[in-house]
DNA sequence: TTGTGTATATTCACTAGTCGGTATACATAG
DNA sequence: CTATGTATACCGACTAGTGAATATACACAA
């Protein structure tokens, strides 16, 4: 019975986390994660039961850190409340540029695993974009918008949008595009137009 | 040389769809690509020079056949043009209902092959993409829309979100939310409202 | 202090099967 | 007799996962 919070078990998570988001997960080996880790195979298994179970670790480990990405960018932007959802999708698109940039990895993973609605990877995406939205909402209702849960919504449509489009054409006009309309439908809201 | 219009050819690329769209390219061996269109491997690389030109292939059968199922959506709708546009996504929301539904096959190849930018695979996804905003900015156009290119781009972002979340949480509730702020971002165009 | 038992953690070597791709041969049709 | 298409059989590399042994650390008894 392994431990939880064991160093080696973060070892092997942090190198999983570098080759699946590079290479995605169908096209890393578990013992390509191993060498990654400087450690066996046999080590790796000793650790996590499954492949499966490794790749649900990875994404439940990018989990907080994404969220508060996007929440560092959201509290960081001058402005309204449209400046600061929009700049969600600037710092996006900025962060596209990196060359190590390959999506979101929960959205990757998800579309590698659509034959398995099951996966347990697939639940743990879902609960992260589900946590997202949520914080989104908050955020969006403290500052006095109107029907924040479902603002909310159509801001994650536009960011996952984003994402995915930004894997086909790789360009980041599209980001900046979802930013626009993004606002647009803050702004909506704050008017208290038609919806 | 193999001819290109051969009725073998067919059959393969058939197959491949058939394969590929369900569990995802990366999970689809060659074999049983040739095992599906009830020929053996070596007749396939007589057709296709390498599995990443089948993936194209594949792909690129798909482009017409889902441009005129969005267009005939679009089309079939009574009411404005909002009310077009959202059929889209009432459409979609249904469809995706159907037990092999597994989101858009260039979205989630263009996932697999994020690492490999590109991929030719990639190149027809990005084609099909552009096809499908330059048509709907077109309707968009004729239907006497302002900016219908930055209309019709906003749309593709939300449709595309839809994709991707379904595949999460399979939730048909997101495409609805996607149809309802695809509405709101055609009424603003129409009443000429701010960008 | 020394010896022994036990749980955790790690390694080497291996299995059984799959992967994309190919060498060779054999049809059949112009 | 050449071009097109198909089949059998095979290749070396890689796949996820496992069996058996062992290293390490710490508890407790003599």
């Amino acid at each position: 019975m392994p431990e939880a919070q064991s160093p080696t078990r973060k070892r092997i998570v942090d190198a999983a986390t570098r080759l699946f988001y590079a290479e995605g997960i169908g096209r890393v080996s578990v013992d390509a994660v191993a060498e990654e880790a400087g450690l066996t195979k046999r080590t790796l298994y000793y650790h996590f039961k499954s492949k499966d179970d490794l790749i649900a670790a990875y994404l439940d480990g990018r989990d907080q850190p994404n969220l508060k990405r996007m929440a560092g960018w959201f509290d960081a932007a001058e402005g309204g409340v449209d400046r600061k959802v929009e700049a969600i999708f600037t710092n996006l698109a900025k962060a596209a540029h990196h060359p190590k940039w390959k999506g979101c990895g929960f959205l990757r993973t998800a579309a590698e695993l659509a034959s398995m609605p099951g996966h347990p990877a697939i639940k743990v995406g879902s609960r992260h974009k589900s946590n997202f939205e949520t914080w989104l909402a908050g955020e969006l209702s403290d500052c006095g918008v109107e029907e924040p849960q479902a603002l909310a919504r159509e801001i994650v449509l536009l960011i996952d949008g984003s994402f995915s489009i930004m894997l086909i054409h790789r360009n980041p006009d599209y980001v900046e595009a979802a930013g626009r309309a993004a606002a647009t439908l803050v702004r909506a809201r704050i008017a208290g137009d038609q919806v």
